[in-house]
DNA sequence: ATGACGATTTACT
DNA sequence: GTAAATCGTCATA
């Protein structure tokens, strides 16, 4: 081996760090796309690479849980450090993951709304039942909520630090060329007024497995 | 204590 | 396309 050989030159073992993490949630949401999101259970992985994100940009955006400041023991995480997870529970069934980007104590996060499943995709089928409304594996991860099963990710994977958790991260994957991202207002908003609009949700456009 | 409301998914007309 | 499912969270009192 030559003697100024990195030391570890492989990209699919390097686990994303709090620098890579450390930036505003918009910028976040596009780095996101093609990495690798890992999911640990029982020593087994469950990944796949991230093809559609939403920002949520904090106290200034009506869309977001911790606008004009909101700090409730749900959101709290939000507060944390760049790269811890945020979960929280909604519609009385399902669960919806994000990242928290920006600087400690700003609030902001990216939703992930899909991803293009890659290891474990039998343990995922097996999360969903396996039966016959078990989706094909296009829409298994195809939505924040279908991502959530798939991964069996629930509350208590909320507020762990990404950068150190043994059972949820991101690695590094080849980056994507901006001209493969698309972009679009965020789905399945309220009313929020201006927000509702802006075009705060990005997505690979080849993909197939969008959420739509 | 109470009521309104979801960053969704699925089934059904 | 429309509607039901289902309950934690938050604002109001």
């Amino acid at each position: 081996m030559p003697p100024d050989a990195p030391l570890s030159p492989d990209p699919r073992a390097a686990r994303f760090a709090r620098a890579d993490y450390a930036m505003d949630a918009l910028s976040l949401a596009r780095r996101l796309l093609g990495q690798r999101l890992v999911r640990v259970i029982n020593g087994r992985r469950r990944s796949g690479l991230i093809v559609e994100t939403e920002a949520y940009l904090g106290e200034r955006d009506r869309a977001c849980h911790s606008f004009a400041g909101r700090r409730t023991p749900r959101v709290e995480p939000m507060y944390a450090h760049a790269g811890t997870s945020y979960v929280y529970f909604t519609y009385g069934m399902h669960h919806c993951f994000n990242v928290v980007a920006g600087e400690l104590g700003e609030p902001v996060a990216v939703l992930i709304r899909a991803i293009e499943p890659v290891e474990g995709v039998r343990a995922m089928l097996a999360s969903r039942g396996g039966g016959a409304r078990t989706p094909g594996v296009e829409k298994l991860c195809a939505g924040p909520a279908r991502l959530c099963m798939s991964l069996s990710l629930d509350r208590r994977h909320s507020g762990l630090d990404m950068t150190s958790a043994p059972d949820l991260f991101i690695e590094h994957a080849p980056p994507v060329p901006p001209r493969r991202i698309g972009s679009s207002a965020r789905i399945g908003l309220g009313n929020a007024g201006v927000w509702t609009r802006r075009r705060l949700r990005f997505f690979l456009k080849a993909s197939p497995y969008l959420s739509r």
